[in-house]
DNA sequence: TATGTGTACTATTTTATATAGTACACTCAT
DNA sequence: ATGAGTGTACTATATAAAATAGTACACATA
């Protein structure tokens, strides 16, 4: 699978498959248009219950990663531009301040740190290339 | 208070107190040695249950954010290197792949998303200084 | 027509949170 | 010494979210 599930993890199971696809399409293991297991086929791979693949996959259609045609199954979505994006412009500062409050604990330098998160964006975009 | 609590938050009310918590060390308006509410009179300013209080008080003590001084009170502790550092440094990079999906979705560009990064850091450690 | 799709139900169980109330050992000012 | 204020431990209960179980329906397609 282009993710793993944890059962005993305190993070509840359809959140880490909404977490887990949301990241193969972003990294592009999961292309637009790709059709994703069917409810009950994925459950029966992660041995749990079809209504937790179902809650997950209503989830990512409410978030437009994905698709679902009547009778035919679940499909990566076409990459539109977003709604809300006030709203996640405020997650992704809400997120860089609790990495901030976490290399105060690490005790990073400013150099250290925002030589991390170039390697990191560096690393992400390179890797994204030509997919 | 140095943060508030919302009930009707996802987030559970002892994880956001202990959240606040740690953000408020880290940023320097709670500093060392400072005393921290008792368990009865923050239960009673916010007006949730004591219970709840103690249990973020525990996890705060845990991660050695705080101290708390047999029928004293409990304190902020004082700035040391942390355990886990090879833990917390993974929780960073997760946090910044996690940041990366979503900049993704977001349809940020490489030099868009770093000038933000610079920017929060270095407001941060601007804001820092002399603390 | 038969199979596979998502979806909608209801019911039940499990787990994490939060509340309520009581009690104990400790510290410190009086 | 005494009493008020500390964190902590304990049991019990309530609430909400999450997950499971089982059934059924409308649709698409080979």
């Amino acid at each position: 699978m282009w993710f793993d599930v944890d059962p005993r993890s305190s993070v509840a199971i359809y959140r880490q498959l909404v977490d887990g696809v949301k990241e193969a399409v972003a990294r592009g293991i999961l292309e637009t248009g790709e059709k994703l297991p069917s409810v009950r086929e994925l459950a029966a791979q992660v041995t749990i219950n079809p209504n937790t693949i179902a809650k997950a996959y209503q989830e990512l259609e409410r978030e437009g990663i994905i698709e679902t045609l009547r009778g035919r199954g679940t499909f990566v979505a076409a990459h539109k531009p977003q709604k809300n994006l006030e709203e996640k412009e405020k997650a992704i500062k809400s997120m860089l301040e609790k990495i901030m409050v976490e290399a105060y604990y690490l005790q990073l330098d400013e150099k250290t740190l925002l030589a991390l998160m170039e390697k990191t964006v560096q690393n992400w975009y390179r890797n994204r290339e030509g997919v």
